[in-house]
DNA sequence: CTTATTTTTGTAGTAAACTTACAAGAATTA
DNA sequence: TAATTCTTGTAAGTTTACTACAAAAATAAG
């Protein structure tokens, strides 16, 4: 499922390795960092093998030998995921949580790219199209996502709206059909109030597109789900950065529609853009 | 500016290089992934000089040696140009915009990252500090910025609010005083309305912090502004993703106000967390 | 214009790093 | 228990990168 990340790739291997080779895994990702700083004999030592055990390891993952194995485990270090040790310090100054913040933002998006289920992203885009109406719901900071969907959406002349209130969204789930979407956006995806919403509204016929993690009740009780499980903060410093996850999804989605109704649409997006330059003071460039 | 890139820090030094120098720099910067890939025997053919001048060369540039340098230049590859060029196309399908809308936000945030003023961001983290009282406004896609940063502000137990009205704006504006913050959120930053907003609380002695583009007049009317400048959009499809970057630099700016609040705010921020406990349904793991 | 000094560049030797071939040892199966 | 396969290490060989030094070029001074 992972891919694409050599990381990800080692830890998968991890259980199907010889002695040698994981105890070679073991070192390199225990500490990713130094492991491409390191030599073959160094990194030999360190693991407790010989430097050809190591040679082999490079050549197991399908690198030409050690130098080019280190070149791509820093290149994927590079790409995104960095969420070792880079937690937040209460010592830190705006040179060092500025990067890390952004950083672990970074990291938690190259996860979603490589795990997001193309199908499942497929399916959504299919009902969205087909909608008659489309409801954003959300609460708190899922809330705000809810409300930049609406704005993209807006611009499909879909027949769309956004709640970020219970009863309202309870009261508009309960007068849902079939052809109706209901797009629900949890962090959790463990809200009460919101998962009864969503067991509202299947149960009226519509469909319940959820953006939330998954094995959690909200994930169970939608007609399409789309996970995003983004690390747990163990920092009480780290942001929360799933909403950011959502967003970017939401951009996928919108994209997708936009494809799927083909280019004699892209006319009808030109004009709403044009219709707000007459508020704009005019660039110099 | 650039800095961080490995590529823009030789392109940027290339003026300063003496005559074998700058004959290594043009063979890196016209394939620098081949680069990575050659012995420094090769690279030293290739670029008509020495093995010791490609090694002086990689020294130059604060690498440790030839091995190292490759090392960076991979990694600044990994995190910047792999996301480049990457527009969508109309035949592309799921499998290839996904991944295409998600790195092209990556690369823009890795260039927030690379570019952003730590200082400016210090003194936004003081002046929001000292803020008796903090408005968020934006329009738009900004208004859900704005939403999302409320939420957040909302936990440090300061009087905060968020406005996408520009009536409600303008009147809050303009009954501001000295030790308000207005903190105006916009993409273009040439959006009328708001930038007479800005005008208005400025001249009323309150703080303006702007989160826009550079060079723009809301940049000019702000007392402290946070440039955001991501590449522009050729693409019809690609989507607007500077709100992403908006997002992240108020996680970072949440981030400096919790450390600057030091660890006894700690418990304040916990007891916010739990008290939504209740609302959930258990985890099972 | 010549000479001295500094800077730049290359040569050659050396040390380190990496790879390969082969053989010993461990694990598995018959 | 023996045979086979898989795993691991040793030792030799090859490539790669670095250092010290010297030649050449550029610059500055006389």
């Amino acid at each position: 499922m992972h891919g694409q990340n050599l990381i990800n790739v080692i830890s998968d291997a991890l259980p199907n390795l010889n002695k040698s080779e994981s105890k070679v895994a073991e070192v390199i990702l225990s500490d990713p960092d130094s492991a491409t700083q390191s030599s073959i004999a160094n990194l030999a030592k360190r693991a407790g093998v010989s430097e050809p055990s190591v040679n082999r390891f490079c050549k197991r993952f399908n690198a030409v030998g050690f130098p080019d194995f280190k070149l791509k485990l820093a290149m994927s270090l590079a790409s995104g995921i960095r969420f070792v040790n880079r937690n937040v310090d209460p010592k830190d100054d705006v040179t060092s949580y500025t990067p890390k913040i952004i950083d672990s933002t970074i990291s938690n998006l190259a996860l979603i790219r490589d795990n997001i289920s193309h199908e499942r992203v497929n399916q959504v885009v299919d009902s969205l199209i087909q909608a008659k109406r489309i409801y954003f719901f959300g609460l708190g900071a899922s809330g705000a996502v809810a409300r930049d969907a609406e704005n993209k959406f807006f611009r499909f002349n879909l027949p769309v709206s956004c709640h970020d209130d219970v009863l309202m969204q309870r009261m508009l789930a309960s007068t849902g059909t079939t052809g109706d979407v209901f797009f629900i956006i949890s962090h959790t995806g463990r809200t009460k109030e919101i998962v009864e919403v969503a067991e509202i509204a299947r149960a009226n016929g519509s469909t319940v597109i959820a953006l939330t993690a998954s094995d959690t009740p909200l994930a169970e009780q939608s007609s399409i789900a789309l996970y995003v499980d983004v690390p747990e903060n163990t920092d009480e410093y780290m942001p929360m950065s799933s909403r950011i996850a959502h967003l970017v999804i939401l951009d996928v989605l919108t994209t997708g529609v936009t494809l799927r109704r083909g280019p004699d649409f892209l006319p009808h997006l030109e004009k709403i853009k044009n219709s707000l330059k007459s508020t704009r003071y005019t660039s110099d460039c």
